[in-house]
RNA sequence: GCGAAAGUGGCGGAAUUGGUAUACGCACUGGACUUAGAAUCCAGCGGAGUAAUCCAUGGGGGUUCAAGUCCCCCCUUUCGCACCA
């Protein structure tokens, strides 16, 4: 009987702690030197935290997925970058600032310091010295930088535009940002406000975007299909329509008049004032972007728009079915085209609502007395304005076939508008080539003529030319088939009739297949105070002018006042708002929105590959502006002669790039996830770095829950990590955040169930702590070697440790795939505290005690009690190696999950060399070998008994011996009642009878 | 409405390829130790039944010697999108 030390886990976990950070056991080299070369690279992030103050479970169970797989990396020999940082930029601050009268970056700065003592504390391997906090000017400096070279390649621009706005935080939010119309960050409901705001041109590399997903296999399904469904690409036609009763010549000049506005602007904007004021501010607005096709057809567009009406479709093989177009009622030509006064009161209503709010109640439209010519089948078609369009898509205008479009038939239904069938779901291809054959020549698209290759028997025997009355038509067929009263295309199939129909469009030069997204520019201008700020000065002479690439950074004043109300305290700075011109030197005011905080977290992650603050790059800035602006064109001249900084050693990046495990919450599977994509692929055509994606795989995991709810303060179920970490220390709470869900699903939160964490703990050091003078001496080292110098070594070996070991071999094998790819680590746990269980039942079988796991909280006056140790382990000499083996092969095993203890107890067991040099545990083969095997029988699938049988046994022997067992004798007595068998070797027997 | 994922004991969850469902942990019950409690240890623990057995992976069908796992239909929950033409 000798007295033992409790598990002390406050003195433990601090002195390792001390160790990990004095000995700088995580910093890396920004390219690997000495042995380091030879070894594979792994950079492991998890989402850096915004520092709100204290950090809670979602931080405690994201931060020990990381950890865990930066720990398993580093033994399995892989050189591990793993960094932390903070995302300080914010609203909190501000409105903390408010609340309290503070300085947002005092509040800011407190709480990182709050929340870098609790990340040491939980015992996080980061590399300290590649810690990012992007409110320092020194970090959003480069990132001003990023946004001049933006500006410059016409990536960054300015434009008015009906943008989300959020009363409670008192600013503008991305399209990203909005959540079924409320404000993600607040909940608050968002109204539409038309605004001057800045851009990031994220459209441009929508095609790329959308493309490079289903390289990222790494990435789980959900949140590629989010972000598919968020780029949103459609294919289509543009099609033209004539408007029919052109009256006089002032629609045409009014028309002409939008384009010379429409021309002032960028791609995509329109003029949605029915009154037709000028606005003055629109003029000041450089035109940034490069031509594209919708640039160069603008004009041309616009001028049609004299006359003519310009609509998109994903189904021209409707045409034909086409009763009514409809239009926005922002749409640009709305004025134009009313013809009644009673008419242009309705559509008041109508704009009003739509200005608004994007969220539409009941679908309303108003006739606006115009009409449409259908180019293909010179149909006069009534043109209406309504409610359910949406300007910010396509062009604003549609052709509505109520017979195939849910929305366009609940609208005809609405206002009587005819209904015309041109579409049958019909597996009906016999015709179709003939059809197309028939097309090439034939330019008589009158809709009275009837397609001879159109057999009416095939389609269950109805009448071909089929006007349905709305009374008839039930609901509509929005599926594709085969094409029915639509002329010449009668009897194609819609896929065949979507290109002859395109074709024919273009050939006519009426229309022209063209390519949708639904995703937008980004919006990053943000109307307040505590953000990066924008660097662009307003200059009387020169416009719209961003600050000298020198003159960096452009820095966040801290004298300002906070009132919370009205505009942002940048905005009446005037100390910081009067400025000089960079360019001329006169008179100009600065930009005062910040930029939206996502803009910081787009690009940390290269950041955190160079440790100094500055790089100098030999990076020289080709841009290849396609810019017509000549004081644009100057700048970009100027730029490509010198020689531009870099707040990273594109080197490093390249090297340390992409990501090899990202890990964080699947709330950001469209904001920060995209933009993050999108920056580093403009990083990359800045000539910043050489790679495309920035995260190769990424792991989601799902919430932390109490009582089936989100953790908050208003539900008063919030769990502080902080006095768990008192309680029961670090390691305790960590194994239970890994422990009680695999890591992509929610994580119910349990009191009781730490404590299960906690006495397992307990059982490890306990039994560690017993064996520590046993097998302290013995070195392990050269297991491997003594076995081969030595092939009986394991001989006489305790064949119960030999059965643990072998069971150890499978442990060793499936933790490792789980670890590496499923991250399924609850399952790697479970199965090495079956393992310990194992020692223990072997422990008291050999001595015939048990050991005394005495739990004592720290609460408690401490008390010293007594352990048996083991009586009769001076056997054999092997069994001490192979004990040895299995005690270090477990604590490595959980070393990523539990770090503390393992190292702890991987010290007292007398390993001279620290856990995590030791590597990834190696598979020891003493020989032993399983003899028997429960084999379970089936009769006729059913379980009926279980016998046991040598390990390898042949079908023939295992039947034989289920028909002597008792309990199936029940059920068959001779072989010959056996109809067949069925046997998977080890394992069952199905006997069918 | 559309799309995706999920549904297994009292609870969190195992079962990765169709092959002994419910591992591991929590809770619970009984016992040991203790003046007592806590802690710890031992035993039990899906349901019904004295038992033999029967029934159980949301419900209903199907494929198969064999289905939690594959196929079809339905229900519920969660998440995402929601007039994107």
């Amino acid at each position: 009987m000798e007295q033992e030390k409790i598990y002390d886990f406050s003195s433990i976990e601090k002195k390792w702690q001390n160790k990990w950070l004095n000995g700088n056991d995580y910093s890396v080299d920004d390219l690997p030197i000495d042995t380091n070369k030879n070894k594979e690279k792994f950079y492991c992030l998890e989402m850096f935290p915004y520092p709100s103050g204290r950090i809670h479970m979602g931080h405690v169970r994201n931060y020990s997925i990381g950890d865990a797989i930066a720990r398993f990396k580093r033994l399995k020999g892989y050189y591990v970058l793993h960094p932390i940082g903070f995302d300080s930029f914010g609203l909190p601050a501000e409105n903390a600032a408010i609340k309290n009268k503070t300085n947002p970056k005092e509040w800011t700065y407190k709480n990182i310091e709050t929340m870098e003592v609790q990340f040491k504390k939980l015992g996080l391997s980061y590399d300290w010295d590649r810690k990012i906090i992007t409110s320092d000017s020194s970090y959003y400096k480069w990132e001003q930088l990023f946004f001049i070279q933006m500006f410059k390649k016409g990536l960054a621009y300015k434009k008015l535009s009906r943008v989300n706005w959020c009363e409670s935080c008192h600013t503008t939010l991305a399209n990203e940002q909005v959540e079924n119309g409320k404000c993600w960050r607040c909940d608050n409901e968002i109204t539409i406000k038309s605004m001057d705001q800045w851009f990031l041109k994220i459209t441009d590399y929508a095609e790329e975007l959308l493309a490079e997903l289903d390289n990222l296999n790494g990435w789980p399904d959900k949140v590629k299909t989010m972000q598919k469904n968020w780029i949103g690409k459609s294919e289509g036609l543009s099609l033209f329509f004539k408007i029919a009763d052109k009256e006089n010549a002032s629609d045409l000049q009014s028309a002409i008049n939008k384009i010379e506005k429409i021309n002032g602007q960028v791609s995509n904007s329109h003029n949605y004032n029915i009154n037709d004021d000028d606005n003055d501010e629109n003029n000041k607005i450089i035109n940034l972007s490069p031509e594209s096709w919708s640039d160069k057809n603008q004009k041309k567009s616009a001028e049609k728009n004299a006359m003519e009406l310009e609509i998109f479709t994903t189904r021209p093989d409707t045409i034909f079915g086409a009763t009514y177009l409809a239009i926005s009622p922002l749409h640009p030509l709305v004025k134009d085209l009313l013809k009644t006064e009673n008419a242009k009161i309705k559509t008041e209503e109508l704009i009003r609502k739509s200005l608004i709010s994007k969220e539409i109640t009941e679908k309303e439209g108003v006739f606006t007395g115009s009409y449409a010519i259908n180019p293909f089948n010179k149909k006069k078609l009534p043109i209406y304005i309504a409610n359910f369009v949406l300007m910010d898509y396509g062009t604003g205008a549609i052709m509505s076939v109520p017979a195939h479009d849910e929305r366009d038939f609940e609208f005809a239904k609405k206002y009587n508008i005819e209904i015309i069938e041109v579409i049958r779901n019909q597996d009906y291809t016999a015709v179709s080539s003939n059809a197309v054959n028939n097309i090439s020549g034939n330019n008589d698209y009158n809709h009275n003529v009837i397609n001879n290759n159109y057999n009416n028997k095939s389609l269950n025997g109805e009448s071909s030319v089929n006007l349905v009355n709305d009374s008839e038509l039930i609901s509509p067929f929005n599926g594709e088939g085969i094409l029915i009263n639509s002329s010449v295309f009668n009897g194609l199939i819609s896929k065949e009739a979507k290109n002859a129909i395109s074709l024919e469009a273009e050939k006519m030069s009426i229309g022209k297949r063209v390519t949708n997204y639904r995703l937008k520019d980004w919006g990053i201008s943000r109307q307040r105070y505590w953000g990066c700020p924008i660097p662009i000065v307003y200059c009387e002479k020169c416009g719209t002018v961003p600050l000298n690439e020198n003159d960096l950074p452009l820095e966040l004043p801290e004298n300002v006042v906070f009132t919370g109300e009205g505009e942002s305290p940048l905005a009446r700075l005037d100390s910081f708002i009067d400025t000089c011109c960079p360019v001329c030197g006169g008179k100009a005011k600065r930009e005062t929105d910040t930029m939206d905080t996502f803009v910081e977290s787009s690009w940390y992650y290269a950041k955190y590959t160079s440790k100094s603050d500055l790089v100098k790059s030999d990076y020289i800035n080709k841009s290849n502006s396609n810019s017509n602006n000549n004081f644009i064109n100057n700048i970009n001249n100027s730029a490509s002669t010198h020689t531009i900084q870099s707040p990273f050693d594109k080197k490093a990046a390249n090297y340390w790039l992409p990501v090899d495990q990202y890990i964080g919450g699947v709330e950001h599977a469209v904001m920060h996830l995209l933009y993050a994509r999108f920056f580093v692929k403009v990083l990359r055509d800045l000539g910043y770095l050489n790679i495309n994606e920035p995260f190769k795989n990424l792991l989601t995991q799902g919430m932390v829950v109490k009582n089936g709810a989100k953790m908050s303060k208003s539900k008063g179920n919030v769990v502080d990590p902080d006095d768990l970490i008192n309680k029961y220390g670090s390691d305790t709470v960590r194994l239970f955040s890994l422990f009680a869900a695999p890591p992509e699903k929610d994580l119910e939160w349990n009191d009781k169930g730490v404590e299960g964490s906690y006495r397992f703990i307990n059982k490890i050091y306990k039994i560690v702590s017993a064996y520590e003078k046993y097998l302290k001496n013995i070195e392990i080292n050269n297991l491997k070697n003594l076995i081969i110098l030595n092939k009986n070594f394991f001989e006489k070996t305790d064949i119960e440790l030999k059965k643990i070991n072998y069971e150890l071999n499978g442990i060793i094998k499936k933790s490792e795939t789980e670890m590496e790819e499923r991250f399924h680590f609850n399952t790697v746990i479970s199965s090495c505290m079956e393992l310990v269980n194992k020692i223990y039942e072997y422990h008291k079988k050999q001595n015939n005690v048990n050991i005394n796991i005495e739990i004592i909280n720290t609460t408690d006056t401490i008390k010293t009690f007594e352990i048996e140790r083991p009586q009769t382990y001076e056997k054999y000499e092997s069994d001490k190696y192979l004990l040895k083996h299995i005690f270090n092969s477990i604590l490595i095993i959980l070393y990523p999950f539990i770090p503390h203890i393992c190292s702890e107890c991987f010290e007292i067991l007398g390993s001279s060399i620290n856990i995590e040099s030791a590597g990834w545990p190696e598979i020891i083969d003493t020989g032993y070998k399983i003899e028997t095997c429960g084999i379970a029988v089936q009769i006729n699938g059913k379980l009926r008994s279980q016998i046991t049988a040598n390990i390898d046994s042949e079908q023939q022997d295992i039947l034989n011996l289920s028909l002597e067992d008792e309990k199936i004798k029940k059920y068959i007595d001779n072989i010959s009642g056996v109809k067949k068998s069925i046997y998977i070797k080890n394992k069952l027997i199905n006997i069918v009878i």
